[in-house]
DNA sequence: AGTATGACTCATC
DNA sequence: AGATGAGCCATAC
């Protein structure tokens, strides 16, 4: 990649902005492990508030590929599939194996959105 | 172009 | 806590 546009090395042209798809990537694969964040936080992050379904959507659209999909869950802590189905119950399984608390396919959410996440995830 | 469909969210009851 | 309805946005047909 970086051979197709050296001068981001240099600094000599400004970057190419990120579509929205790649910065809602960026949002997920930067929930740490142990973590969770939810759909429309994920897309806020991405500066793209009230897009909680785009993510939802790409999630879907990446599955297969390495992303903590496990990580995000519905805004009340709840798990996004059905339950009892499989996705649910893998998500459950790697949640618990990163050390995240499972109870009825429920995740207690961070506490609103700590200040010095939303400063470190200000759009610019 | 119009409608249906979601790994959604919010207000309300 | 669960149910419901409206709002939302990108895709698929």
């Amino acid at each position: 990649m970086l051979t197709r546009m050296p001068y981001i090395l240099d600094g000599s042209q400004p970057a190419p902005a990120l579509s929205a798809a790649d910065r809602i990537l960026a949002a997920i694969r930067a929930v740490p492990r142990g973590h969770v964040a939810g759909y429309g936080v994920v897309a806020r992050r991405a500066g793209l508030p009230g897009r909680a379904r785009m993510v939802a959507r790409l999630l879907g659209a990446h599955s297969g590929t390495c992303l903590p999909w496990h990580r995000i869950l519905r805004s009340d802590g709840r798990i996004a599939f059905p339950p009892g189905s499989e996705g649910y119950l893998e998500q459950i399984r790697r949640l618990r194996a990163e050390g995240v608390e499972v109870r009825n396919g429920r995740v207690r959410m961070p506490a609103a959105e700590d200040l010095l996440d939303a400063e470190i995830w200000r759009p610019d």
